[in-house]
DNA sequence: AACTCGGTCAACCGCCTTATG
DNA sequence: ACATAAGGCGGTTGACCGAGT
């Protein structure tokens, strides 16, 4: 069936968001929510199409977002899952709170597949274990076949949950990053430093890209109805809080946000 | 200093599934 | 039951940046 695209791209913006239009964005989500992402654009005034305004707010302007190097017990689960789940980023993402498909994605090419293949070399270039002769023949096969990308049919018929659920998945698995006392929890639970996920760097990265002195009162901001609301969770700061505390003090918008 | 190359990651694309009328 | 709209997913692209030459 051939449909027409999501959007006309007569008109509208693609490329790099800029600064205004994720304060128009968030401003509009903190407000109104986003039950239809498709009118959205247009309601909202921004000219981008639905998709490009999801996957935005979904990658990048969510409050629960978690910025920053994946720790090693986030890289082990996401190979432990890979090899379990293949492909299905979402899925994989689903149990990594704070952390988006698309960054998972990123994070597997980039570092986690090319680990895995030296992993895999070197467990093919080892010596044998003496076998009885009967395992023996089958085990070349094993190792090759691990060194390849696993083939995930489009259908997923063998896994317990529908394929589509990173929607659902995604929110619930916002409730553990931050607890309600400021501490940081890794995905296993454990209590970490709050400097644990490189959040030194963002604060720099941040106060280059805006420009401002990052040295507000982010307890003041993170606790106002909104920002909770949105969050879903009562929460104190964390990575995503702080590029929206970011955002709107340099506009010298707090504590007057919309729909606070 | 200028250039190349490879790594990174935000954003887009096309397809599939689900919801709705 | 069917058609269409909308949401969501995984694959891919391309701009940017730092390291190496």
């Amino acid at each position: 069936m051939v449909r027409a695209p999501c959007c006309e791209k007569m008109g509208l913006k693609r490329g790099p968001w800029t600064i205004e239009e994720d304060r128009i964005l968030i401003n509009y989500i903190t407000a109104y929510g986003h039950g239809n992402w498709r009118a959205l654009p247009k309601q909202a005034g921004l000219l981008r199409c639905g998709k490009s305004c999801r996957l935005r707010w979904t990658n990048y302007l969510r409050p629960d977002i978690k910025r920053g190097n994946f720790s090693r017990e986030e890289e082990e689960t996401i190979l432990e899952l890979h090899e379990k789940l293949g492909n299905r980023w979402s899925a994989i993402a689903a149990r990594l709170p704070g952390r988006t498909d698309n960054e998972i994605k990123n994070v597997w090419h980039t570092h986690l597949k090319k680990k895995l293949i030296k992993k895999n070399q070197l467990e093919i270039t080892k010596p044998p274990p003496v076998l009885p002769h009967s395992t023996q023949n089958h085990k070349h096969d094993h190792q090759v076949t691990a060194e390849k990308e696993p083939q995930v049919p489009m259908n997923y018929p063998n896994q317990d949950s529908p394929q589509h659920s990173s929607g659902d998945d995604a929110a619930s698995s916002a409730t553990t990053t931050c607890a309600s006392n400021g501490s940081f929890h890794d995905s296993f639970g454990h209590e970490m430093d709050e400097n644990f996920y490189g959040h030194e760097m963002d604060e720099d990265f941040w106060a280059d890209v805006l420009s401002v002195d990052i040295s507000g009162d982010f307890d003041q901001f993170s606790q106002l109805d909104g920002v909770e609301n949105v969050c879903g969770y009562n929460s104190n700061m964390n990575d995503g809080m702080e590029y929206w505390f970011n955002l709107f003090s340099s506009a010298g918008e707090i504590p007057e946000l919309p729909g606070f």
